[in-house]
DNA sequence: GTCTATAGCCGGATAGAC
DNA sequence: GTCTATCCGGCTATAGAC
């Protein structure tokens, strides 16, 4: 390897095992039990290397963030790409809950999340990590949305948004509120189904729309 | 005052004081910036008292849980016995929100929850609150539900489950990802007139999605 | 019940040898 | 780039006077 450049270095392979555990860390201790020693260890490299990598600690977690995000996003978006009704849209979203939950990685976003509401700094790291899952997502709720009577009451932007939203929130519910039935989302892909029906054409016209949204709207 | 169990007393006020003082410095330096000195900084009164009165930290954080919860909480479950349609319900969404994110309070469950998440003993703490606004809101969801085709499709308790991790989940995004649009809720309360459109008796019939929820779940 | 004082620990971060 | 050693500050929690 002439080029010092390429990827591989020791320097290199040290940020990485940093982020890795860093990762790890978050699993085992959560968010508020984060420490360079804590990271250190899982590591196997010596503490004072966070520094030198990555100035501080709010800077091992800023690009742990990106990176991990990155990834996820990176597997799914393949996904959400083939998405075309609502039906599928909340299997996908069963399916991903299923995968990442079980891996800890929604759960670290709402920390993540949840931490940024006082840490200005975490929160324009977490709010570019969101904007890269939300921009697939807003792809796919517009061809869900298209050629439907949603589609001139509102914004895929703003579904977009709500829908992630959600999912983030049940995340959290999980381990905390005692659930009887085995998946939340049992629930959404029923209301799909009624969804999807309401949604076909003729059943509930433009014009009963408009009409219901100028009287609702005073 | 003879007797010595009525409220008011000094050791009463103290423990008030602490708690109210708890509550602000969440707001002020987040979860994770709460500590010991902080709050009886903000309470005017000795660090020691903390301990005096609720043997740890998070002691006065489980019982400042309680005690805001079950008073947010009073005031707004008599505003969710009157809600009787799904519009009235998201205008009451919109509301709340309005108001106790004014006020921080949403944000300040959103952190328990997501601090939970890797604190076993705030997790029971924050899942029996968590259950004080669970138990109204799946009254009034119940009574929504009722005599639409939807009462066979889902059960209140599991809507209101995933009604409140949504409300939650948006209180999160708030502050970290750019809004465009004034209120998240302008959206929900689009969605809201389609939905109760579509509810309407006739639009959609049970036998209809009896068929459809037969042929989904395969 | 409330105070002062302090023990004891663990956190982020740095200096400087290698 | 990596290591050892260490500074310093903030943290929870307690002991003991009042």
């Amino acid at each position: 390897m002439l080029n010092e450049s390429a990827f591989g270095t020791r320097g290199d392979q040290t940020r990485q095992k940093l982020i890795a555990a860093t990762l790890s860390a978050i699993r085992e201790v959560g968010f508020s039990g984060l420490s360079a020693r804590v990271v250190a260890g899982v590591a196997g490299v010596n503490q004072a290397l966070i520094f030198y990598h990555f100035d501080s600690m709010d800077g091992l977690v800023g690009a742990t963030c990106r990176q991990a995000t990155a990834e996820r996003v990176a597997v799914w978006s393949h996904e959400l790409e083939q998405v075309e009704d609502l039906g599928s849209l909340v299997r996908l979203a069963r399916r991903l809950h299923a995968q990442e939950s079980e891996e800890g990685n929604v759960s670290i976003l709402a920390q993540a999340l949840a931490a940024a509401r006082s840490d200005p700094a975490l929160a324009s790291v977490v709010g570019e990590a969101l904007g890269l899952w939300l921009e697939p997502l807003e792809a796919t709720v517009r061809r869900i949305l298209e050629d439907t009577v949603l589609s001139e009451v509102v914004s895929a932007e703003d579904v977009a948004r709500t829908v992630a939203a959600a999912f983030v929130g049940m995340e959290l519910f999980d381990g905390v509120v005692p659930r009887r039935d085995q998946d939340p989302f049992a629930v959404l892909e029923r209301l799909a189904v009624l969804g999807q029906l309401a949604l076909e054409p003729g059943r509930v016209t433009r014009a009963a729309i408009r009409r219901r949204l100028r009287s609702a709207t005073g």
